[in-house]
DNA sequence: CCAAATCGTATCGTT
């Protein structure tokens, strides 16, 4: 469909200031239409020069690049557009016309650092002019597995990629223990985890999440779900328990939560460990919970240190949780992240286990769509020009990122002075309603009509801004700073590019910047002998519950320790979470227990909740030698972790070496069983752009993600006795559906060898069992890499070379076909005759 | 000398 940007523009330039609306079928891009909306604003001087003069650049520059033709446009030249010398500084050429008007052509912006080699100023050009494109990129589809569809509906024929259908099996495989994912943004993880509560009519999900915002966000998401499909997954029609809703609603929603009848809730960590916990517990002793989902799992490891323990301290209630749970009825465990570093990986592992090392989805994948840009200034002046020649010449939606509140709010003030009006600011000191209005000022009008214009362009903001941020079409990250961790400008660059489309990031280092950002990179870890004592206090005033068990008030202070009351609450928690991690002790759930507590529930709950219950896990720690040791083993840890996480910002900063190769190395993990290795890719970089042949490009397809053993149901594992493998037959007369139908039934999930609509057809005769099919055209099928039991269809002729290879390999499977099935390996007989055998219908009556 | 966000409970007691 071609655009009609120009068209439409034309015509809106020729009824100024005169209100011109766009026909609402009108197929323009999104640039255009905030090109519009800026226009309708000039007047009302609500939007400036710069505003309106650098979008209808960008509609030019789109349609150029879009369509491969030289786009222009008359423009007026009057009061509120751009004069000819501000035409210019926005790198724009101007010819006069007779009516007075101007012809406005757009030239290419490059950053001054790329300017003076030519090769390597062609390929700056072209990576920048990529983002200005207004195509649709494709999303590699893999077929859906019957369950999919299943618990999501008709639409739901494909996976966005391979990771998503790894993701995907995996969680609904994962039976009591811990699932680990790595799965990139935009893949579909709520999906995944809403897969196990959709294909059940019964059961609690409790999904942890990092702020008010996305608790409410996906309750929204919620509510929608269950109105289009008619399901009753809650009865008081909320989902979210935050700290901001009436005490009715949460009472209500504990309530359903211990009766089992909330199928799905959202909260915070914080809310979990203390108004939820009683009632989670309730519901898990019950039997009645069936999964818990922590989202953004990586906050575990950078927040959870010391910013928001309970990051932390909820491993002890799912620990708990897990414990208290009837066998055959405990909950799964998913956590879930899109930037999964070694320390993060190695916390959740220990913090979150059950019984056995956390299966892991390893779907790491780079984002393609950013090309890198990093320049550098000796002074703030000259950062400030740079900055903002980059955002002139960089297409829109734009975020300006800062390390301070200051700055951010000095930027919005330099950014109005320069003629940007179309701007916001977002800090964590911004109250919600202010974030809301601000993501809906940048999103505008939805596809539905409802909704308003455009009013923003350009948000200036901290790391504040972002967190499950959900606009699609943010075109250009710039940052005025340096980010203490390489973690931090990833998250902050993938801000940009949700829709797949190509992106810039332009970073722009200025004097000072380094300084700030080894400055807080440092974070308050407790010294070694202070560390000690306060143990020994802590110890020392603690409840005694049982031999091993301890309740302490986590803002006691010894009498010998001088931090004020608040603060020196924050370190007795953050000596606790050091001996956690050290495997010293365990958090628990503080209950109230009339023996120890009195009678008085009140007075237990007024200091509940600033009680930290924990168990002994390991004597040594009670004495200073082995404390200290496992005290600086921690410690190492947590300073190797950020200092590698600052260095590797400062090897960007270098452009020494290839940005996504640098990225690449940081997101790769080492765990028992091997390396798990994320891609490198990289539409574009310094080092990349000087030697092209270095470049490890932009990755075709994608890696392949290994879908962990689970361990999965074996219903006739004592049947087969020794041999790895059963041929359950049919005669002719018969037909292999009952037989599969009864094996699904008894847990089974996997089956190789269906038909999609056999599949489809097998999945509805078990509509609460996920059924998986192995699809044969991908790149590793189930049937020579999933090494638990698997049910092979074989409709006739001979068993084939590739399951015959899954059964050398000694691995379970239950082959399922026709009587006269041959045996390839002894000619003349049938695999009935020469191997552990069973008639379907035989098997029937006993399984 | 510098970012990030969240947070309260409960009711009785046996063949």
């Amino acid at each position: 469909m071609p655009s009609e940007d120009l068209t439409v523009v034309a015509a809106a330039l020729r009824s100024w200031p005169s209100e011109y609306k766009a026909a609402p079928t009108a197929q323009i891009s999104d640039a255009c239409r905030r090109l519009l909306d800026a226009t309708a604003q000039l007047s009302s001087g609500e939007a400036g020069w710069r505003d309106v003069g650098t979008l209808l650049r960008q509609v030019l520059i789109g349609v150029s690049a879009t369509y491969g033709y030289d786009a222009v446009l008359p423009v007026p030249q009057q009061a509120g557009w751009p004069t000819v010398e501000q035409w210019r500084c926005i790198n724009c050429h101007t010819t006069p016309l007779a009516d007075g008007s101007v012809r406005v052509t757009p030239q290419p912006w490059i950053p001054a650092s790329c300017e003076s080699d030519n090769e390597i100023a062609d390929q700056a050009r072209n990576q920048i002019r990529a983002a200005f494109e207004d195509s649709v990129p494709e999303f590699p589809e893999v077929p859906a597995d019957p369950f999919w569809t299943s618990a999501h509906g008709r639409e739901f024929k494909t996976y966005r990629g391979e990771t998503q259908r790894q993701a995907a099996r995996a969680a609904v495989l994962n039976h009591e223990e811990t699932l680990v994912v790595s799965l990139p943004t935009g893949r579909g993880k709520t999906a995944v985890v809403w897969s196990k509560p959709l294909m059940s009519t019964s059961g609690v999900t409790v999904m942890v999440v990092p702020t008010v915002v996305l608790a409410l966000d996906m309750e929204r998401r919620t509510q929608e779900l269950a109105r289009e499909r008619g399901l009753n997954l809650t009865p008081t029609g909320r989902f979210a328990y935050v700290g901001s809703i009436s005490s009715d609603i949460k009472s209500a929603l504990r309530v359903a939560v211990r009766e089992g009848s909330q199928r799905m809730l959202y909260t915070s960590p914080e809310a979990l460990v203390t108004g939820l916990a009683p009632a989670i517990l309730d519901c898990a002793k019950a039997g009645r919970l069936q999964q818990v989902v922590v989202d953004e799992a990586h906050l575990v490891d950078q927040w959870g240190n010391d910013f928001r323990t309970a990051f932390q301290t909820m491993a002890g209630l799912i620990a708990e949780v897990r414990a208290c749970a009837p066998k055959g009825a405990r909950p799964s465990v998913t956590l879930l992240s899109a930037t999964f570093a070694q320390r993060a990986v190695d916390l959740v592992d220990h913090l979150f286990r059950g019984e056995h090392l956390p299966n892991l989805v390893w779907g790491s994948e780079l984002r393609s769509e950013p090309a890198f840009f990093l320049d550098s200034t000796q002074e703030e002046d000259a950062r400030r020009k740079a900055v903002i020649q980059a955002i002139d010449g960089l297409p829109k939606p734009l975020i300006l990122y800062t390390t301070t509140v200051k700055d951010a709010q000095e930027w919005t003030g330099k950014l109005k002075d320069a003629g940007y009006l179309r701007v916001a600011c977002i800090t964590g000191k911004s109250t919600d309603d202010e974030r809301a209005a601000v993501v809906a000022s940048v999103r505008g009008r939805n596809a539905d009509g409802t909704g308003s214009d455009t009013t923003t362009d350009i948000v200036v903001g901290t790391s504040a801004f972002g967190l499950g941020l959900d606009i699609t079409n943010i075109r250009t990250v710039v940052h005025a700073c340096v980010p203490e961790t390489v973690d931090r400008y990833y998250q902050e660059v993938g801000r940009a590019g949700r829709d797949g489309r190509p992106t810039v990031a332009y970073l722009c280092e200025g004097p000072g910047d380094r300084r700030l950002a080894e400055q807080l990179s440092m974070s308050t870890l407790i010294g070694d002998a202070k560390g000690w004592n306060r143990w020994q206090g802590l110890l020392h005033k603690a409840t005694q519950i049982s031999s091993l068990r301890y309740r302490v008030d986590r803002s006691l202070v010894p009498a010998y320790l001088s931090e004020g009351y608040g603060e020196s609450a924050r370190w007795n928690v953050r000596t606790l979470l050091l001996m956690a991690q050290a495997g010293a002790i365990k958090f628990q759930v503080p209950q109230w227990r009339p023996d120890i507590d009195g009678e008085d529930r009140d007075a237990f709950f007024e200091s509940a909740a600033d009680a930290v219950e924990f168990e002994l896990a390991n004597g040594n720690y009670l004495r200073q030698d082995g404390w200290s040791q496992a005290a600086n083993r921690i410690r190492e840890d947590v300073r190797v972790s950020q200092q590698r996480a600052l260095q590797a910002m400062f090897e960007i900063l270098s452009r020494d070496r290839c940005v996504g190769r640098i990225l690449a190395g940081h997101y790769r993990v080492r765990r028992e069983g091997g390396q798990l290795i994320t891609t490198p890719t990289c539409r574009g970089c310094p080092a990349c752009r000087k030697d092209p042949a270095h470049s490890p490009g932009v990755s075709v397809g994608e890696p392949i993600p290994t879908l962990p053993h689970a361990g999965g149901a074996d219903p006739l594992a004592g049947w087969r006795g020794d041999s790895c493998w059963v041929f359950i037959w049919y005669t002719d007369a018969e037909q292999p559906e009952g037989i599969l139908t009864r094996l699904a039934q008894r847990g089974l999930q996997l089956f190789a060898g269906l038909t999609t609509i056999q599949g489809e057809r097998l999945q509805r005769s078990v509509p609460s069992m996920p059924v998986i099919v192995d699809d044969p055209d991908s790149d590793e099928p189930l049937m020579l890499t999933y090494l638990g039991p698997l049910v092979a269809v074989v409709s006739g002729g001979t068993v084939p070379a590739e399951i015959r290879e899954r059964i050398d390999l000694g691995l379970v499977t239950y082959v399922v076909g026709p009587h006269a099935l041959a045996n390839p390996d002894k000619p003349g007989w049938s695999v009935a005759d020469t191997a552990l055998s069973v008639r379907a219908s035989t098997l029937l009556t006993e399984l």
